[in-house]
RNA sequence: UGGGCGAUCGACUAAUGGUAGGUCAAGUGCCUUUGGAGCACUCAGUCCAGGUUCGAAUCCUGGUCGCCCAGCCA
C-alpha cells in the first residue's frame, strides 16, 4: 500500500507565500523551539467585515496549521474613536467565524511598558518633545519629492526632553500643544521615517483605562512593541503597511526586544461592496441602512443576519488565496460558496412569496390529506415530513401565464404540470376581478398521480411549489439586492459621494407570503431553502405568530436568463 | 516627477528553468419530482521590447501600466 498508485488523490489547497514563509521559518528554526505565534489586531472602532474575515482566517488558520497560537489583540490607542460596543461585537464575530484566541489582549495593557520604553529612547537621545503645531509638523515633513527639515526643537537636551515628556504625561499641557517624536531622519525617502510622532496629548476618556492617561501612543509606536511583548513571530497585515515596516523594525531594534516580523498581504476587495469602516459607519449613522447588522451590510454581523455561514466564508477565503497583488474578487465567488454550503445543509420547504389562488375544481370540498416530502434531497438522512394538501392552494404568481411566452414550461391554460410531491394538475380557466386582474386559476387534478407520478408514465415539463391555503402561515419576507449599483461603489463624479451609487431597490419587503405550516417554529440561526426560490433564514425581528424571513440568496434562475435574453 | 509594492483567461489563483492548470463567471449539451443541484464539454491568459538558454510566466536589461505613502488615524 505504499506505491504512488494507491495514494489517495487528496484535494489540497495550493500553497501561498505566507504559508511557504512560515514553513521555511519553522524548518530553519528561526525562532528556535518557540511555537508560531500570530495575532489578530483590530481597532475597536467599528464592526468587523468580510475583509477582516480574510485576515482572521489567515492569522488563526496559519498559526493552527503550524501548531501555533493566536492572540486577539485590540489595537486601542485612539480613545476618541473606540468603544466597548465594538470590542464586544468583534469578539462575537471572531468566535462566530469559528476561531478561539489563545489570549485576549489590548494594546492599552502595554501603556506603562510603552511609556517606559519612550523614556528609554529619550535617554538614548532617540526621541524628543516637539512644540511645533500639527500644521508646522506637516510643513517641516517635506513632500514626496522633497526632503523634510529638522524641527527647531529637535536638539533639546535629554534632561529637557525627559522633563517635558513627564509633564506631558502628567497632564500639564493641553491637547495638541506638543508631541513626542522619534529622532530618525528628516530626509528619508520613506516619510514614515521622518521623525514619526510617538505620542500625542489626548485628554479623552479611554474605554478601558478611563482617565488614567492623557498621552496616547501612535499606531507605529504601539504595534510592533505589542507584537514583541506577546512574542508574535509572524505579524501579518495588509499591503498599505509595507512602508511602515522599516519603522516597525527600528523601534524593535532600538529597544533590543523580541524581533517580531511583519509580513504584508493583499486586502480582500469585492465587487459591488464597500469595505471601508469609515464609510460603513457613515451608512449606519446617516440611516442609509438599518444598522451595523443590516443584512445588506458586508459586516460579519450583517451577513450573519442575512444567513451566511462561517463554513461558507472560510471556504471562500481559502479559495481566493493570498498574494501581494491588489485585485477585486467577484462577489459571485462568495455567493457561490454560500449556495454550495446551503445546498448541502438547508432543509427544503414550500413557500409562496407572491401568492395566486389555485382551485382544484374536481377535488372534494372540505377534504384534506398529507403528502410526504423529503426534507433535503441532497441528504436522505434529513428525513421526510408530512405537508397538508387541499382543494384550494396558493402558487407563485410567476408560475402562471395566461399567454405563455416561448419556452415557458409552467402553468398556463390547458397545460399540465406537477405540484411538487402531490399531483398533476391542468389549468382550466381563470377568474378576474372587475378591473381585469387575475385573482384565481381553476384547474383539475389527476387523482392517480398522487405523489407526483402518473401511472401511465405521462411526463410534465414543470414541477411547481405550492401551499395549502387553509393551512398556510403568513410571514414577512425581506428580499435583498446589492447595496450598490456599481462594481466599484467608490466610483463617482467630482462633487458627488459614494452615496449616489446606493441601490434604491436594495430592500424589498413582501407581506403576503404564505408558507407551509412546519415553518411556524422556525428560529433565527436556522437555514431553509424555499424550493425553487432561494435560501432564507428567520430574522431576529420575528415574533411568535409574526415571522420575518431574510432572503440569503436567490437560487440560480435559468428561466430569468432565458427571459432576459429574449427581452434583450 | 522621491520611495515602496505589484502585473498570468472577464474575476481570483497555481505552475519555484521543462505539457500554462484550478475555481468563479459566461456558453453548450446531458440529467432532473426544485428551470435548483449534479455531470460532460466549450470559450478564454503569461503587460511590452530585447537578451541568456536546448528550453523562459519564471532569470537578465530597458520600458509601460496599476496600487500605496506627505494624520498629533489605524
Amino acid at each position: 500500500m505504499t506505491t504512488s498508485e494507491t495514494e489517495s488523490p487528496e484535494v489540497r489547497t495550493p500553497s501561498n507565500f505566507l504559508r511557504d514563509l512560515i514553513a521555511e521559518d519553522v524548518r530553519t528554526k528561526k525562532y528556535g523551539d518557540a511555537q508560531i505565534q500570530t495575532r489578530f489586531p483590530p481597532e475597536p472602532n467599528g464592526y468587523l467585515h468580510i475583509g477582516h474575515a480574510k485576515a482572521i482566517c489567515l492569522d488563526f488558520g496559519l498559526a493552527d496549521e503550524f501548531v501555533g497560537k493566536t492572540n486577539l489583540r485590540f489595537d486601542d490607542t485612539n480613545p476618541e474613536k473606540e468603544e466597548q460596543e465594538y470590542v464586544d461585537s468583534i469578539q462575537k464575530d471572531v468566535r462566530w467565524l469559528g476561531f478561539e484566541w489563545e489570549r485576549l489582549c489590548y494594546a492599552s495593557d502595554y501603556f506603562v511598558q510603552l511609556y517606559e520604553w519612550a523614556l528609554q529612547l529619550i535617554k538614548a537621545g532617540k526621541a524628543y518633545v516637539d512644540d511645533l503645531t500639527a500644521e508646522e509638523i506637516r510643513q517641516y515633513r517635506g513632500t514626496l519629492t522633497e526632503p523634510g527639515k529638522d524641527s527647531p526643537y529637535r536638539n533639546r537636551s535629554v534632561e529637557e526632553n525627559l522633563d517635558l515628556f513627564v509633564r506631558m504625561k502628567n497632564g500639564e499641557f493641553p491637547d495638541g500643544s506638543c508631541v513626542l517624536r522619534a529622532k530618525i531622519d528628516m530626509a528619508s525617502p520613506n516619510l514614515n521615517m521622518r521623525d514619526p510622532v510617538m505620542y500625542r496629548i489626548l485628554h479623552a476618556t479611554h474605554h478601558r483605562t478611563g482617565d488614567e492617561w492623557c498621552i496616547y501612543p501612535m499606531y507605529d509606536y504601539a504595534h510592533g512593541q505589542s507584537d514583541s511583548i506577546e512574542n508574535i513571530t509572524h505579524s501579518m497585515c495588509t499591503l498599505e503597511f509595507a512602508d511602515h515596516q522599516p519603522l516597525y523594525r527600528w523601534y524593535i531594534e532600538q529597544l533590543g526586544i523580541f524581533p517580531s516580523q511583519q509580513i504584508e498581504f493583499d486586502r480582500l476587495n469585492l465587487t459591488y461592496t464597500l469595505l471601508s469602516k469609515r464609510k460603513l459607519l457613515q451608512l449606519v449613522q446617516e440611516g442609509h441602512v438599518r444598522g451595523w447588522d443590516d443584512p445588506r451590510m458586508p459586516t460579519l454581523s450583517g451577513i450573519r443576519r442575512r444567513g451566511f455561514t462561517p463554513e461558507a466564508i472560510r471556504a471562500f477565503v481559502a479559495s481566493v488565496g493570498v498574494t501581494r497583488t491588489n485585485g477585486i474578487v467577484d462577489i459571485e465567488m462568495l455567493e457561490h460558496f454560500q449556495r454550495d454550503d446551503l445546498n448541502r445543509r438547508a432543509r427544503r420547504v414550500l413557500a409562496v412569496l407572491r401568492p395566486l389562488k389555485l382551485v382544484i375544481d374536481n377535488y372534494p370540498e372540505g377534504q384534506e390529506e398529507f403528502v410526504e416530502v423529503a426534507n433535503n434531497p441532497e441528504d436522505p438522512s434529513a428525513g421526510t415530513r408530512q405537508v397538508p394538501f387541499s382543494r384550494e392552494l396558493y402558487i407563485e404568481q410567476d408560475d402562471f401565464r395566461e399567454v405563455p411566452p416561448p419556452k415557458y414550461f409552467r402553468l398556463s391554460p390547458g397545460k399540465e404540470v406537477r405540484l411538487r410531491n402531490a399531483y398533476f394538475v391542468t389549468a382550466q380557466r381563470v377568474v378576474k376581478d372587475e378591473r381585469g386582474n387575475l385573482v384565481e386559476v381553476h384547474c383539475t387534478y389527476d387523482p392517480a398521480s398522487r405523489g407526483g407520478n402518473s401511472p401511465d408514465g405521462r411526463k410534465v415539463k414543470s414541477t411547481m411549489h405550492w401551499v395549502s391555503a387553509a393551512h398556510a402561515i403568513s410571514a414577512e419576507i425581506r428580499l435583498y439586492e446589492k447595496l450598490f449599483t456599481k462594481t466599484d461603489p467608490g466610483d463617482f463624479e467630482e462633487g458627488e459621494s459614494f452615496l449616489v451609487n446606493l441601490n434604491p431597490n436594495s430592500l424589498e419587503i413582501l407581506t403576503e407570503a404564505r408558507l407551509e405550516p412546519s415553518l411556524a417554529n422556525a428560529q433565527p440561526g436556522e437555514h431553509f431553502q424555499f424550493e425553487r426560490v432561494g435560501y432564507f433564514c428567520p430574522d431576529p425581528d420575528s415574533k411568535p405568530g409574526e415571522l420575518v424571513f431574510n432572503r440569503t440568496l436567490p437560487l440560480k434562475d435559468t428561466w430569468a436568463k432565458i427571459e432576459k435574453k429574449a427581452g434583450a
